[in-house]
RNA sequence: GCCGAAGUGGUGAAACCUGGCAAACACGCAACACUCAAAAUGUUGUGGGCGCAAGCCCUUGCGGGUUCAAAUCCCGCCUUCGGCACCA
C-alpha cells in the first residue's frame, strides 16, 4: 500500500473539522491552555514559510500539551489591517478592502494546509468592524482617564511619496560622507528617498506612566513570574531604559541684570509673609530689589487711584523689571502692567487672583478694586507670565488660578506651599519662579564642579522667553530651524560631528561654584530626555568633551582615576604615616625601535614608567625631564604631550617606608637624540631601566596608574568617565565620586530623579488601513473645557473632591480636560466605520485620505451638538495586536455578567488568561510585547482584568533562511510552502522544518535534506503496514524496551524545551531499532512510537492509528506515554579506560561495580596491563557507570 | 560605540545547562546488492594524517588558565550575525 498523502491529509483536515478535535469548550475545559502564536498579516503573495515554520512549530507544542491532558485552547486571526496590508496593496494596484477578503480567504486555506490544530471557530480578523469597534473602544478607555493625549512631534516624511511614513518604514542605511565618515541614517523603505522631519500633532498614549512597572515586572521574584528568554528580558529593559540621577536648577543670567519689584497684598507689608526672606535671598545674587509699603496695606484706604499714584512716584519699572505679587497685590500688579508704555521682564503672580472673589474674606475691595482689565495690554507688558498657586489655598479658590493663567496665557505652576496662601516666613517655591532657572538632568552630579557650559535642545522652551535678550537671535534661529528639519541624511552629511551655536549674551550660573558659564544650543541634546538641557563636562563625558574641543570651551578636572591599595605587599599599612607628593610620571618613546623606556623594580616587584618627585617650583614636564635624566641618562628627548589629567594613587612605598599619596599626572616623552648622561649608581639602587615593545607595554606594566596612563596613551581617550575621587571641588576634594554624587545634589538644592528612555507611545497614522481613531473636534467644547482646563499635572488629584467645581468638572473627563475641544465618541455609536475610499493612497499634506471624504468628517458633536469635525487619522497597527489575544477565547460569546458591555467575557477571560505559551519572531521582542503589556496593566488598572502580565511564557522561534540567505523576492529565494506540501505533504515539511535546526534557533531550508525526513515517513508507513501481525511476539526484548522508555524521556523533554530537532532524531534512533528488531515488537511499542510522532506529523499518525491499528477516536486525544524510570537502566555498560585522561580501551561491566572491581577489570585487558607496566600508576579515578582514568 | 547570540566534518547539526568515548540523527559522497538499465529501496563505509595491519598521532575560531580529564568552566583576543544608537 502507498502512503498517499494527498489523499490521507485532506481526508483528515475534514474529519479534525468535523469532530472538533481541536475546539475545546471554550465555557467549561478543565486544565485550560492558551497555546498562542503571534497571528500574521496575510499578503496576497500567500504564507510565508516563515509563516509556516513558526505556527507548526507553535502547533507542536499545542498538540503536545493536549495529549499531557490539558484542554488546549489554539486561535488563529489575521493581523491585517495597518501599514503592511495597505502598502501591499498599493504595490499591486488593488484596495486593501478587497484585497483583504482574497488575501483571507488563501491564508486560511493555506494554514489549514499545514496541518496545525486551530480553533477554526474563533479566528478573528483586525480590519472586521466588530474587532476594530473595540480597538476603538479601548482608545477611548485611555482617552477618558487622561492616557490618551495630543502632542506636536515630527515624524517621518517621505519628500518624494509625499506621505508619513512609520518609523519601521524607515530603512537605516550606512553610508559614507564626503570627508569619509560612515553613518547611518533613513530612507524611505519604497522609493530610496531620503526621509526628513516633519511637525504633525499627533494622539500618543501615556505608556510611559507604567515605566516603572512594566520594569520592575520584568524581573519578578521567583513566584510565578514571567518565564521569558533572558534575550527578551534584556531588550526590554533596555528599551525602557532607567537611569537615576539628579535635576538640578542653573540660574540664567543676561548683560542686562534683571532688578525686582515686590508687590505684598491686603494687609501685608514688606515685613510681612515670605517678603523680607525673599528680598535678602534676591539681594544675594546681586540683584536689586524694590519692596515698597503699599497704600493698600491700610483697609480703608484701599484704591486704584492710591495704589497707582502710589506706584508711579515709588517704584521704578524698566525692561529688566520681574514683578513678584502676592494675593491682592496681583491686582494692582495687573494694573500696573496695563498702564505702562513699555513691556517688563517677568510677572510672578503668587497665590494672585483675577477677580476681588476672596473666599470667606469681607470684603471691601468689591468698590475698589472691582477693576476691569485689557488682557492683551497686559500680555504684552508682562514678559513672561508665571501663576503660582498654592494647592491647598484657602483663600484663593483654584478656578481663580486656572482662570488667571488662561486670561493672561500664563504658565501655571501648582505646589504645596509651606503655609496656606504663602504665609510662611520662607517660600522657596517663589524664589524659583522669580529668578530664571534652567533645570538640567544628569547621572552624574559629581561632576558639578567641573561643568563649563550648558546645553539646551535646539526646540528648549525657554529659547523662546529668553529671544529679547538673545544678541545673536538670527543666527540661532536660523540653527533651530535647520536643526528642527535635519534629516537623517544631512545627520550623514555631518557624520557624527557635533554641532552648535553659542547663546550670546546669556549666562548660566554653577550652583555649585557660582561661576558663570556659556549656554549653547546644540541638537546633539534630545528635547525627549530629561529636561532637554544638561551641563557638560567636558572632562567626564566624552560627548561634551568632543565638543567642548571642537569650539574651544574650557574643560575642567574634577574626578581624578584612584588607584588604592587595600591588600597585597603594597597595601596602606596603619603603622606607617602617609605622605603626600606631587609626582611626575612618564613614559620615553623610541620612534625607530617602537620600544618605551620604563622602570623594572626588581625588589619591590613594580613595573613602571619613570616616575619622579614634583619639587616646589617645578612643574610636571620639568620635574619629568630632570627624573629621566637621572634615572636613565637620555638627555635629548621632548615632551610630546600629557597622557590624562591628574591621577591619584595611594599605597605602601617599600622603598621610602612610609605610605605614599602621589598626585601626579603622565606624560609622553620622545628621544631625539642618542646623547646618554652617566646614571649615579645610587639612582640604580632600586630599579633599572628598561626598554619594552609597545605591543608588550599592556601586560608589561603592573601598576594600576601606569596601566591606565597607557590606555590613555593607546586609545587617545583623553576623556575620564569612571568613577575616582573628587578634585577641584572645593569641600567635596577627595570624596569617593559615587559618594559625592548625592551630597553634591543637596549641597546645591537637587533633586534625586529617576529618568526613563522610554517615550510614549504615538498612534496617529495619516493613512487609510486603519481604525479612524474615534475622537470628534468641537469648538464649542473647546471653549467649556478650556474654563475648567487642568492645566497643571502633577497636583490634580490633590484638588478637594466635593468642592463645586469639582463637580462641574465631572463633566468633562480627564482626557477631555487634558486636550481641550476633544470630545470621544459615545460607546454605543462605535465602530466609526472605516468608508470606502476609492483614493485611498496616502497624500502629499501629511494627513490621512479620509480628510478628503467630507460625509465622514463633518458630523456634530456628541456632547453638546454644535458643529464639529471628526479626526481623520487612523491608528497604529500595533495597537490592532497590542490586545487580539484578549479578544480570542471570547469571539463567539457575548459578553456577559457586566454591567457595560466590554470586549471580552470576564469569566472566559479568567479561565483562558494569561496566555500559557506564546510564541513569535524575535522581531517583536520589544514593541508589540510591551504594547500587549501595557494595555493589560492599563485593563488590570480599571478592572477590566484580573492579571497584569498576559504572557506567562514566551519564547522568540528563530529566522528561516533559505542555502545560507536570508529569503527575499529580489533574491528570488522565496520559498512557498505550497509546492512543498503538494509534492512532498505537510507531514514532512513539519517534521522537515522542524529537523533543521533548534526551532529557537531558526534553520537553513535547503531541497536536498527534505528527502530525508520523507524517507523516515515512507519507511514508518511501510513498517506499520509490515509489523501488523506484532502482537504475537512475546515481551522479551528489554534492549528495545529501554530504548522506548528512553526515546519517550527524550522527546517528552525536548518537547517541553522546543527542542523538536532532536526529538525527531531520537524517533528516527528508536525506528531504525525497531526496523532491526521486528521479532520482539509488541503492540505497545507501536502505539507509543505512533503517540510520540502524533505532533510532528498528526495526518499520517493519525491515517496510521485509525486505519492500521484499529482506534476509533483521535490520536491526537490520546494521552502522551509515560517513561518507567526503572527501565531507563541498562544491566551492563560500558566502562571506558582512559591513560592519563586519554581513551585506551573500552569494555563492558555490570552497572553497579565499585572502584575496585573496576580496577580490576581494566588491569585485566592486555592493552593496558602492557601500558600501565611501563610506569606507576600516580592516581586512579573512577567515575561510577562511566569510566575509570589512570595517571601515571 | 553599547547590548545580545554564535563560531564543531563536504553540509544541517548533536554533545555545552550538569566537565568524563567529539561529530548522535540526517543530507551529501563512495562501494556493493536488487535491475537488461535507471529510479526507488537496502547493506556497508565516510573528521584529518601515518600505516599492509594491529595501531599511533592530530582535531571543536585563536591564545592562556583551572582539572586526573575541557567543545563544555574561567581570563584575554579574533570573526560573523542580530538589536540599539548622541538618552546626559
Amino acid at each position: 500500500m502507498k502512503y498517499d498523502f494527498k489523499k490521507i491529509e485532506a481526508k483528515w483536515q475534514k474529519v479534525w473539522q468535523k469532530e472538533k478535535v481541536y475546539e475545546p469548550d471554550i465555557k467549561k475545559a478543565k486544565k485550560p491552555f492558551y497555546n498562542l502564536m503571534m497571528f500574521p498579516y496575510p499578503s496576497a503573495e500567500g504564507l510565508h514559510v516563515g509563516n509556516a515554520y513558526a505556527f507548526i512549530g507553535s502547533d507542536i507544542y499545542g498538540r503536545f500539551q493536549r495529549m499531557k491532558g490539558n484542554g488546549v485552547f489554539e486561535p488563529i486571526g489575521l493581523d491585517g489591517f495597518g501599514i503592511h496590508s495597505e502598502n501591499y496593496a498599493i504595490k499591486i494596484g488593488a484596495h486593501p478592502a478587497e484585497q483583504a477578503q482574497i488575501s483571507q480567504k488563501r491564508f486560511y486555506k493555506q494554514l489549514e494546509s499545514i496541518g496545525n490544530g486551530f480553533s477554526w471557530n474563533e479566528k478573528l480578523e483586525t480590519y472586521d468592524p466588530a474587532y476594530y469597534k473595540w480597538t476603538q473602544w479601548i482608545f477611548i478607555q485611555l482617552f477618558r482617564r487622561g492616557l490618551a493625549y495630543r502632542k506636536k512631534q515630527p515624524v517621518n516624511w517621505c519628500p518624494s511619496c509625499k506621505t508619513v511614513l512609520a518609523d519601521e518604514q524607515v530603512l537605516q542605511r550606512q553610508r559614507a560622507n564626503s570627508k569619509g565618515q560612515v553613518a547611518t541614517g533613513g530612507v524611505c523603505e519604497r522609493c530610496d528617498a531620503k526621509v526628513i522631519k516633519k511637525e504633525l500633532e499627533q494622539w500618543f498614549f501615556k505608556i510611559t506612566n507604567y515605566a516603572e512597572k512594566l520594569l520592575k515586572n520584568i524581573n519578578p521574584p521567583a513566584s510565578g513570574g514571567l518565564d521569558w528568554s533572558d534575550k527578551v528580558k534584556i531588550a526590554q529593559r533596555n528599551w525602557i531604559g532607567k537611569s537615576e540621577g539628579a535635576e538640578i536648577d542653573f540660574e540664567v543670567k543676561t548683560k542686562e541684570e534683571p532688578n525686582f519689584a515686590l508687590l505684598h497684598g491686603y494687609g501685608g507689608s514688606p515685613s510681612g509673609d515670605f517678603f523680607p526672606w525673599l528680598k535678602k535671598e534676591i539681594e544675594k545674587h546681586g540683584y536689586k530689589v524694590q519692596l515698597p509699603l503699599l497704600p493698600h496695606s491700610d483697609k480703608s484706604r484701599a484704591s486704584e487711584k492710591e495704589d497707582m499714584e502710589f506706584l508711579w512716584k515709588k517704584v521704578k519699572f524698566d525692561k529688566n523689571t520681574t514683578i513678584v505679587a502676592h494675593s491682592l497685590g496681583s491686582v494692582v500688579a495687573l494694573k500696573a502692567l496695563e498702564k505702562l508704555k513699555y513691556p517688563i521682564r517677568k510677572l510672578v503672580l503668587v497665590g494672585g487672583s483675577l477677580e476681588p472673589k476672596f473666599k470667606d474674606h469681607e470684603r471691601p475691595f468689591s468698590k475698589t478694586f472691582g477693576w476691569k482689565f485689557n488682557y492683551n495690554k497686559i500680555k504684552t507688558n508682562a514678559g513672561k507670565i508665571i501663576i503660582l498657586h498654592d494647592s491647598n489655598d484657602s483663600i484663593i479658590p483654584r478656578d481663580q488660578a486656572v482662570k488667571l493663567s488662561d486670561a493672561l496665557d500664563g504658565e501655571l505652576i501648582e505646589v504645596s506651599a509651606n503655609r496656606t496662601h504663602f504665609n510662611a516666613s520662607e517660600e522657596p517655591s517663589i524664589l524659583e519662579c522669580a529668578l530664571d532657572k534652567i533645570a538640567v538632568f544628569t547621572t552624574r552630579p559629581d561632576t558639578l564642579f567641573g561643568a563649563t557650559y550648558m546645553v539646551l535642545a535646539p526646540e528648549h522652551p525657554l529659547i523662546e522667553n529668553l529671544e529679547s535678550r538673545i544678541q545673536n537671535l538670527a543666527e540661532v534661529k536660523k540653527y533651530i530651524r535647520k536643526a528642527k528639519k535635519k534629516s537623517d541624511e544631512d545627520r550623514i552629511a555631518e557624520g557624527k560631528e557635533k554641532t552648535g551655536v553659542k547663546l550670546k549674551g546669556i549666562k548660566a550660573v554653577n550652583p555649585a561654584n557660582g561661576k558663570e558659564l556659556p549656554v549653547w544650543i546644540a541638537d546633539y541634546v534630545l528635547t525627549g530626555y530629561g529636561t532637554g538641557a544638561i551641563m557638560a563636562v567636558p572632562a567626564h563625558d566624552e560627548r561634551d568633551f568632543e565638543f567642548a574641543k571642537k569650539y574651544k570651551l574650557p574643560i575642567t578636572q574634577v574626578v581624578a582615576p584612584y588607584f588604592f591599595a587595600d591588600k597585597g605587599k603594597d597595601a596602606i599599612r596603619k603603622d606607617k604615616k602617609t605622605i603626600r607628593r606631587k609626582t611626575a610620571y612618564s613614559f620615553l618613546w623610541d620612534r625607530e625601535s617602537s620600544r618605551y623606556l620604563c622602570l623594572d623594580w626588581e625588589k619591590f616587584g613594580w613595573h613602571s614608567g619613570i616616575i619622579g618627585g614634583v619639587e616646589e617650583n617645578e612643574d610636571y614636564v620639568k620635574a619629568a625631564k630632570r627624573e629621566i635624566i637621572e634615572e636613565t641618562g637620555y638627555s635629548n628627548i621632548k615632551f610630546v604631550k600629557y597622557l590624562g589629567k591628574e591621577v591619584h594613587n595611594h599605597f605602601f612605598a617599600a622603598h621610602k617606608d612610609v605610605n605614599r599619596y602621589a598626585v601626579g599626572r603622565g606624560m609622553l616623552f620622545e628621544i631625539t637624540g642618542n646623547k646618554k648622561e652617566a646614571v649615579s649608581p645610587d639612582d640604580m639602587k632600586n630599579h633599572k631601566p628598561v626598554w619594552i615593545e609597545a605591543d608588550k607595554m599592556k601586560d608589561w606594566l603592573n601598576l594600576g596608574n601606569f596601566k591606565y596612563m597607557w590606555e590613555v596613551l593607546e586609545s587617545g581617550k583623553e576623556c575620564f568617565v569612571g568613577n575616582g575621587v573628587i578634585v577641584n571641588s572645593g569641600k567635596f576634594d577627595g570624596l569617593d565620586s559615587e559618594k559625592a554624587k548625592w551630597e553634591i545634589t543637596k549641597f546645591v538644592g537637587g533633586k534625586r530623579k529617576t529618568q526613563y528612555r522610554l517615550r510614549d507611545w504615538l498612534i496617529s497614522r495619516q493613512r487609510y488601513w486603519g481604525p479612524p481613531i474615534p475622537m470628534i473636534y468641537c469648538e464649542e467644547c473647546k471653549k467649556q473645557a478650556q474654563n475648567y482646563a487642568d492645566r497643571t499635572q502633577t497636583n490634580a488629584d490633590k484638588f478637594p473632591r466635593k468642592s463645586a467645581l469639582s463637580q462641574r468638572k465631572s463633566a468633562f473627563s480627564k482626557g477631555e480636560l487634558g486636550n481641550p475641544g476633544w470630545i470621544a465618541v459615545p460607546e454605543n455609536k462605535l465602530p466609526v466605520k472605516l468608508p470606502f475610499v476609492k483614493d485611498f493612497r496616502p497624500r502629499g499634506t501629511g494627513k490621512s485620505p479620509l480628510a478628503t471624504v467630507k460625509s465622514f468628517y463633518e458630523t456634530k458633536c456628541p456632547k453638546c451638538g454644535a458643529k464639529a469635525r471628526r479626526e481623520t487619522d487612523v491608528s497604529d497597527t500595533f495597537l490592532d495586536s497590542a490586545w487580539y489575544f484578549l479578544r480570542y477565547p471570547s469571539v463567539k460569546i457575548p459578553n456577559s455578567g457586566t454591567k457595560s458591555e466590554i470586549p471580552w467575557n470576564r469569566e472566559i477571560t479568567r479561565r483562558w488568561l494569561p496566555v500559557d505559551m506564546y510564541i513569535g519572531g524575535a522581531e517583536h521582542s520589544v514593541l508589540h510585547l510591551l504594547y500587549s503589556r501595557f494595555l493589560t496593566m492599563f485593563f488590570k488598572d480599571v478592572e477590566l482584568v484580573d492579571f497584569d502580565e498576559p504572557f506567562s511564557k514566551f519564547r522568540a522561534h528563530g529566522l528561516l533562511i533559505k542555502e545560507g540567505a536570508k529569503m527575499s523576492k529580489s533574491k528570488g529565494n522565496v520559498v512557498n510552502p505550497d509546492e512543498y506540501v503538494k509534492n512532498f505533504g505537510a507531514d514532512t515539511l513539519r517534521m522537515y522544518l522542524m529537523f533543521l535546526a533548534p526551532f529557537e534557533q531558526g534553520g537553513d531550508f535547503r531541497d536536498a535534506g527534505i528527502v530525508g525526513v520523507k524517507r523516515f515517513l515512507d519507511r514508518v508507513w511501510r513498517f506499520y503496514h509490515n509489523a501488523n501481525d506484532a502482537k504475537q511476539y512475546a515481551n522479551d526484548a528489554k534492549e528495545l524496551d529501554r530504548l522506548l522508555h528512553q526515546t519517550i524521556k527524550k522527546v517528552t523533554g525536548d518537547i517541553e524545551g522546543l527542542s523538536y530537532n532532536t526529538a525527531i532524531s531520537a524517533l528516527m534512533i528508536l525506528l531504525n531499532e525497531m526496523e532491526k528488531s521486528q521479532k520482539s515488537l509488541v503492540i505497545s511499542h507501536l502505539s507509543v512510537f505512533l503517540k510520540l510522532l502524533a505532533p510532528f506529523a498528526p495526518h499520517l499518525s493519525e491515517e496510521i492509528w485509525r486505519n492500521v491499528l484499529g482506534h476509533r477516536t483521535s490520536i491526537h486525544l490520546e494521552q502522551w506515554p509515560k517513561y518507567n524510570p526503572k527501565m531507563l537502566k541498562a544491566e551492563t555498560f560500558t566502562l571506558v579506560i582512559q591513560i592519563n585522561g586519554k581513551v585506551r580501551d573500552t569494555m563492558e561491566a555490570p552497572t553497579g561495580i565499585g572502584k575496585e572491581e573496576a580496577e580490576k577489570l581494566a588491569m585485566g585487558g592486555e592493552k593496558i596491563k602492557n601500558i600501565v607496566e611501563s610506569g606507576k600508576i600516580k592516581k586512579i579515578i573512577y567515575v561510577p557507570g562511566r569510566l575509570i582514568n589512570i595517571v601515571i
